[in-house]
DNA sequence: AACAAGTTATTGACTTTGTCCAGAATATGT
DNA sequence: ACATATTCTGGACAAAGTCAATAACTTGTT
C-alpha cells in the first residue's frame, strides 16, 4: 500500500520506477538522516544488492526533484531524509552525531530573511544546532568546555600521542 | 607587528608558536572561508613549504581553542575562518561556490534557542544561506527553479548523459 | 649557552566518500 | 512483444582527511 504511493510518487515527477529507487526511498523514510552507505545496507537488507552508484544516482535524483534532502554537517558524509516540505532544522550531537529534528524555531519561513542578501537569490536557510545529548554527557564527566566546531563522527587533532 | 601579536594570542592560549602556525594563521585571516589546500598554498607562498599534516593539525588546534572557526557547506571541503567571536552566518552561491558572510539576522545569540533541545546541551546555531549570486544568476540564464540543496562546487548526479 | 623533555613537522600509506565510464539489464510507450 | 531511452553494475579513479613512525623544532631549566 505505502509502495503503490510511493510509485504513484515517482511516476508523478517523471522519475522511472525501479525496484533499487523503490527501496532506497523505503530506506530514506524507514531511517532518518542515514548516510548513502546506511541507506545501501538498508537497501541490501531488502532487495539483496545494490551498486553504490545506484544508490548516489537515486539520491541525486531524489533530492533534485525535492523528493528528499541532502544535509551535510561538518565532518561527516551527507545524511538524506524525507521530510521536505515544512521548514524544520537538526540538531546534531558533537559526541555521537546522533541526528534530530528541531520544528524551526522562528515560525514558517522567515529564516529565509538574511539581513543583508549581498545581491544574492536566496533560496534556503539551512540550521543546525550543535550540542551533546544527554547519553553522552552522562558517560563522559568532562565537564571542560567542548570545542566549537569539532567534526562530529571523526576525532580531528592528534591529541598528545606518547 | 601583526606577527607579534599572533605569536602572543598562541601563547596566551597554550599553544606552541611556530612558523607553519603563524603563517597558516596569517593565511586564515588574509583569505577567509578558504580550505585547507588552499590555506595550504597560501602557507607556501609565505614560508616555502608545509605538509598537508601540519596544516590539518594546526587547523584542529585552532579551532580547539576556538581561535578559527571551521564551516562545512555541503558538497565542499572544510572551510576555515578567523571571525569567531561574534555569531555571523554564511550565504554561500549554489553555482560556484561564493561564501560571504551575514550578520546575524536575529541578533545577539537568539539562534541558539531552539524551540525543544530534546535534552541537548546546545552550544551553537549555524546557519547557512543558500542561493545564487549576482555574477552566476547572470551568467546562466535558466530561470528554472534550482534544486534544493546541490553540492556547491561538484556536480552530483549524472545529467541524462548519452 | 646548552640540555633534556615534550611538542610539532614531515612523509607516505591508508580510509572514506563520492564520481566517471562502458557495457549489461530494465522500464515504458506503442 | 518491441524498440529505445534510461538505469544499474562493477571497477577504476579522485579528493579530503587520518594514522603512525621518525626527524625537527620549542621551551623551560641549569
Amino acid at each position: 500500500m505505502v509502495d503503490e504511493s510511493v510509485d504513484q510518487v515517482l511516476r508523478r515527477h517523471g522519475v522511472q520506477v525501479t525496484a533499487q529507487r523503490l527501496a532506497i526511498m523505503g530506506a530514506v523514510s524507514s531511517r532518518p538522516h542515514a548516510t548513502a552507505d546506511e541507506l545501501a545496507d538498508d537497501v541490501r537488507a531488502r532487495i539483496g544488492t545494490v551498486s553504490r552508484q545506484a544508490v548516489y544516482d537515486t539520491l541525486g535524483v531524489l533530492v533534485d526533484k525535492q523528493l528528499v534532502r541532502r544535509i551535510q554537517p561538518a565532518g561527516s558524509a551527507a545524511r538524506f531524509e524525507d521530510r521536505v516540505a515544512d521548514n524544520h532544522h537538526h540538531l546534531i550531537c558533537r559526541t555521537c552525531g546522533t541526528t534530530v529534528d528541531v520544528d524551526c524555531a522562528v515560525g514558517a519561513v522567515p529564516c529565509l530573511t538574511a539581513s543583508d542578501d549581498h545581491g544574492f537569490e536566496i533560496d534556503e536557510a539551512e540550521v543546525i544546532y550543535w550540542g551533546v545529548c544527554l547519553p553522552c554527557r552522562k558517560s563522559a564527566p568532562n565537564s571542560k568546555a567542548l570545542p566549537t566546531t569539532k567534526p562530529a563522527t571523526r576525532p580531528n587533532a592528534r591529541s598528545k600521542n606518547v
